[in-house]
DNA sequence: TTGAAAGCGCTACCAT
DNA sequence: ATGGTAGCGCTTTCAA
């Protein structure tokens, strides 16, 4: 089994044939409505008879513009991902818009030269809760535009989650099921997400008279949030809201370890909804739509590239609360 | 806030700053063999020092290689995907190439579409659980090298997930636990993994004495799995083998609805392994290692580059069951 | 071991 | 309306 290999003809050869200059091949493919209607004919007729189409990467040397985009991420394999890059994918595509993707490992090092590698073919990047330095971020965006997703830059375009509108939510819907001490699971300390969440949490809690507790996960994972049900138990509380829905899953596995019944006899309450109803009970979060992030971050990015300016502006996007299974009134005080 | 300005570096500024010629700088990054390695350091330094990357497009209009691949894929979301893309992403940066990703959305059209704009900018493409036709394929494999993943095209090189071998192994473990009847609740019939799947679990129950009922799965999704547990029940059966992990956790859930205990009074084991430990009880399953895959289509396909001859072999990849906590010994009958 | 220069295929500016 | 031509950034002979 050999490899393929028919030739491809340039617009040297369809010039020729056609008896025309390259610049009006050129033109018949780019401005047609510049040339003479039956010159187009011709040189279209010649092209196709060739088979010849344009080379996209000649072209984009000559004219600087890609048609690709990059859209890079700290790990494909975090369930919070997918969904983002799908949806950036799909409306990348709709716009005519090739895209590379890049996982860093949740390595900044890695990131700044996939980063580097790229710039010479894209028109722009979305990058997905960069872990880069602020003035790593502000350099690239010194070449090519940029798009951030959860990741605040002052004067960047990004797109951020506001997970307090959700948070607030489910605290309020503790507290009406009657939950007056609860638990806040955190997640990283240095990550935007985490201190949006905590005080969030800590605010509305406050101003509802329930009492929070923050019970730190070692590690935002499903293991941290098995690790912590003992803590959340020995804190006294009734109902927890945790990082992430890795955590809160982890946290269920906890307590059923535990025997600990959930809803009767715990809450558990997880945040970014990238399980859908698949735990058992089916887990009451707080979504972030992670794809409207990947969406919309495509959006502002094709914005940019076509007003040739870039906003800088921060584009919050709501959660909103969604009641599953996992949430109940508070049973019976049981003892430690 | 204006467009970016700072110009990306060329080859020609470090060759200046460098005081090297272009064609010193070029060999540096391409044959440092054939300089001298004091050379070969400065270069690299300034380099360095620039944020200097050598253009790929520019390169690939002088040498027609692309220093891109694409990667096709039905659905990002899909959980069985994430890994794969995961490991194809980083075997393909380890060998200084760019990644395009695609996703399909489970449409032949789409990916025929997809597979037409990308090919223009790529020198190969990794298909994984492609949806096009057979003489599809085969058309697109005419332009450029492709290496499949899950789809058993004769005569092209693909990676194909023997899945026959864990779930033999699957078998042989619920028999060795003392079950005798146990079920397969299968997914797509036209899947190629479902009809290995299925012939596996029979042909091993046939040969250990044990009966195999069939249950199929509305569908294969969390759903299906939920649905099927009464099934189950009342095929009297003790155990299952479920045609993906998906499937399997629905079941798991299905089953904690209607207060079957899992292990005790029921085992189940699921397929591809994309959940980790994390479901309670964490499942056992036939682990389908699909970032292998990635890895390998990876491997493969840059070996038909450099090659430059594919070998239109096929490449199974073995699967072996991970035994966790979704199995024990079958306890008393229970009624129905 | 290194430099100079000719393209790779195309676009876009300047002429005509 | 069309032709001529100078690059885009890089690789790769060919010389030195």
């Amino acid at each position: 089994m050999d490899q393929p290999s028919k030739p491809i003809p340039t617009i040297q050869q369809v010039a020729r044939a056609a008896g025309v200059a390259r610049s009006t091949v050129s033109r018949a493919f780019t401005r047609p409505d510049m040339l003479n209607p039956a010159t187009v004919a011709r040189v279209m007729e010649v092209a196709a008879a060739l088979g010849y189409a344009p080379n996209q990467v000649a072209r984009a040397l000559s004219t600087g513009r890609y048609g690709n985009i990059a859209l890079i991420v700290p790990d494909v394999a975090n369930p919070f991902f997918p969904p983002l890059i799908r949806a950036a994918e799909a409306r990348a595509d709709d716009a005519g818009l090739c895209v590379f993707l890049g996982d860093t490992d949740e390595d900044p090092a890695r990131e700044d030269r996939l980063i580097g590698k790229l710039a010479a073919q894209v028109d722009g990047f979305v990058l997905a809760s960069s872990r880069l330095a602020e003035d790593a971020i502000r350099a690239h965006r010194g070449r090519r535009p940029i798009v951030l997703v959860n990741r605040d830059v002052e004067g960047l375009d990004r797109v951020l989650i506001d997970s307090a509108s959700g948070t607030a939510a489910a605290v309020r819907h503790l507290h009406d099921l009657g939950h007056r001490r609860i638990a806040y699971i955190g997640g990283p300390p240095s990550s935007w997400s985490n201190q949006q969440r905590r005080s969030a949490v800590l605010r509305a809690a406050e101003d509802l008279g329930v009492t929070a507790v923050e019970v730190a996960a070692q590690r935002p994972s499903y293991e941290g949030g098995v690790a912590a049900a003992p803590a959340v138990l020995s804190a006294r509380t009734t109902a927890a809201i945790a990082f992430d829905d890795l955590v809160a899953q982890g946290l269920l596995a906890g307590l059923a370890g535990l025997r600990i019944e959930v809803p009767a006899a715990f809450s558990v309450i997880g945040c970014d909804d990238v399980l859908g109803a698949r735990t058992y009970p089916p887990l009451t979060t707080i979504s972030s739509r992670s794809n409207d992030a990947g969406r919309t971050a495509i959006e502002i990015l094709l914005d940019q590239l076509s007003s040739g300016v870039s906003r800088g502006a921060a584009h919050v996007l709501g959660t909103e609360l969604i009641i599953r299974a996992t949430t109940a009134s508070p049973g019976p005080a049981r003892p430690i």
